[in-house]
RNA sequence: GGGUCAUUAGCUCAACCGGUAGAGCAGUGGAUUCUUAAUCCAUUGGUUGUAGGUUCGAGUCCUACAUGACCCA
């Protein structure tokens, strides 16, 4: 009596004994606004040390009060207690069978651990002096069929935890908790643009052409038309187009789709928050998003103040600090073992030197910074390849709080142009944009930069990108004419900004993974060979197929 | 793409050098009824991820595959 099926079948058994009771096993919701506001009351209740210390015990309470009610998922029993769990925390009713209709006792009897339960009943004091309702109605809101799982232990297989999250949701508290709070970190960022004046858009998920970042796309089609779709990889374009039109502050919150390989940091879907705004140059951005990025952890803190626990940075109110990628490699590169990258260090405003250097030690330099000599072709190229390779993981070591003991956010301004296709160049050096990146504890959170507005100038950039998508770039973007014709129409000067939502919610709740804050992150559909799951592998959609077909070209 | 590790009952985990697959919880039957992982008695439950191989004998050793985790790219 232990396997699956056979602790399906004991429940099911103990429903149609239930039935012939007249108690129906799946009823229609008895929970009154009046349960609702009692449960509430209770729950308060339950954290008022002194109101409980002033209630009755068992053997004083006076029957005929207003009764009080208790209700949520059934999850153990101890002694005559039963444990209720809510969302917002367990709570207990004493159940005396003889205070009980027959109907009720004849639920009570056929409740197991898991069962959703409607108890009402009059608040009391244990002899141990915690809270409990003093049971008079039980009510079956609906079975459960399985068990929860052990009750101490838990549920900890990861990937059971997330095939299972409707497991994983009740069985590990602060799994919720993440998500209640990227919930409010959500709204939040939703409530500060609003009050900065931003418009909330939507704009298409199927795009006809790739554009407004560098990744590969999904692919779809769109059966009536005969058109070839890609999900969207960004909605920049889109977004721009609506600020040619005159809406002068937009935002889009929402997902995205890179075909691209599943880490702790990347998920195939996504969510980003994407703003423009006319007349705004990028420092402006960079002052927004730090207050952004701070509401969102003041309101976050507001209600769940333990997330500030055990974190390794801090959000200073204080303007955060600005380096630019030169100046981040050139602190780096100098102190590095490899004489061949030390040395670039002094090269780093002269693009032709810096490359020279490049064409005299290629090996020797693309094996320290664990490059590809293939690909790290130009000046921007190879000076983006000395970020990332050694910059970019050191910046929480090189900015500290006083104490020493936190990182701080970094801007990483003055990216080159070759990397940057969308971005107006610099005026006072056409080498480099005006634009920057936003990390915290050494990831990247936030793009912006001042957008390029120059139509003449955009269609180079997409004839560049057509060139590297020739080369073999997969994930160089298509010549987008309209969006040309739109800059021609007369995009005003603008800054914009795009803000990675899962990588803001896991830094400001201390989640390691990108899978921890997604309730369903992708996982391969799982062939266990029985019927069912063969039958639901052949019902899987086309693009869930796709998705788990590609896995073997993954970069 | 590469490396390391993992996969044993519904859940959490054992099983020494290759020698009859075990425990706690959940489940089932009973007792008990102020418990905090309730307790006590009894008890069911296994194609050890899949497919091969070595061996008298494989959870254990070998190969491939599947799924996942972590690290690297």
């Amino acid at each position: 009596m232990s396997t699956e099926p056979e602790l399906i079948a004991a429940r099911q058994a103990r429903q149609a004994t239930l039935l012939a009771a007249g108690i129906e096993p799946f009823p229609v919701s008895s929970v009154t606004a009046a349960d609702q506001a009692a449960r509430d009351a209770l729950t308060a209740l339950s954290k008022n040390s002194s109101a409980i210390a002033a209630l009755p015990e068992e053997a004083g309470i006076v029957e005929g009060g207003e009764l009080s009610s208790l209700f949520g998922r059934l999850l153990g029993k101890r002694g005559p207690f039963l444990i209720v769990r809510t969302p917002a925390g367990d709570l207990q009713a004493l159940a005396r069978s003889e205070q009980l209709s027959e109907t009720g006792q004849a639920t009570l009897a056929g409740l197991d651990l898991g069962d959703h339960v409607l108890f009402r009943g009059l608040p009391m004091r244990t002899k141990t002096g915690a809270l409990a309702l003093a049971l008079r109605e039980v009510l079956l809101l609906a079975k459960a069929q399985l068990p929860p799982p052990a009750k101490w232990h838990g549920f900890k297989d990861v990937e059971k935890r997330y095939r299972e999250r409707y497991v994983d949701l009740y069985a590990n508290r602060d799994v919720a908790r993440v998500f209640r709070a990227r919930s409010l970190i959500v709204s939040s960022v939703r409530t500060f643009l609003e009050n900065e004046s931003f418009l909330e858009v939507e704009t298409p998920l199927l795009h006809a052409t790739r554009g407004g970042a560098t990744a590969r796309p999904f692919s779809t089609h769109h059966q009536a038309l005969g058109l070839d779709l890609f999900l969207r990889i960004a909605p920049e374009l889109f977004l721009k187009r609506l600020v040619v039109g005159g809406l002068e502050r937009v935002f889009e919150l929402g997902r995205n789709f890179r075909n691209e390989g599943i880490s702790t940091r990347h998920n195939p879907e996504f969510t980003m928050v994407e703003l423009y705004a006319a007349y705004l140059r990028v420092d402006d951005l960079a002052t927004l998003v730090q207050q952004l990025i701070r509401a969102a952890d003041a309101r976050l803190l507001t209600a769940d103040a333990g997330f500030a626990d055990q974190r390794s940075f801090v959000l200073p109110e204080s303007p955060w600090p600005r380096i630019t990628v030169r100046e981040a490699v050139r602190r780096v590169a100098r102190l590095h073992p490899e004489a061949s990258v030390a040395q670039t260090a002094e090269l780093l405003d002269d693009a032709a030197a810096l490359e020279a250097h490049f064409a005299s030690a290629p090996q020797a330099l693309c094996q320290a910074l664990a490059c590809n000599t293939a690909t790290v072709v130009g000046y921007g190229q190879q000076l983006m390849a000395l970020f990332d390779s050694l910059a970019e993981p050191q910046l929480p070591q090189l900015f500290r709080d006083d104490s020493g003991e936190h990182s701080l956010p970094v801007f990483v301004f003055e990216y080159p142009v070759e990397v940057s296709p969308l971005s107006r160049k610099s005026s006072t050096d056409p080498r480099f944009v005006d634009r920057f990146e936003l990390f915290l504890e050494g990831r990247e959170l936030a793009n912006a930069f001042n957008e390029l507005n120059d139509p003449d100038d955009q269609a180079e950039r997409f004839r560049e990108q057509l060139g590297a998508r020739a080369r073999g770039d997969a994930e160089a973007m298509d010549f987008d004419e309209d969006y040309v014709r739109s800059l021609r129409v007369g995009l005003p000067p603008t800054a914009g900004l795009g803000l990675g939502i899962d990588r803001l919610v896991m830094s400001l709740c201390n989640q390691s993974s990108i899978r921890d804050v997604l309730l369903f992150p992708l996982l391969r559909p799982q062939r266990t060979g029985d019927g069912d799951s063969d039958i639901a592998a052949k019902e899987m959609t086309a693009g869930a197929q796709a998705i788990a077909s590609r896995g073997g070209h993954r970069a």
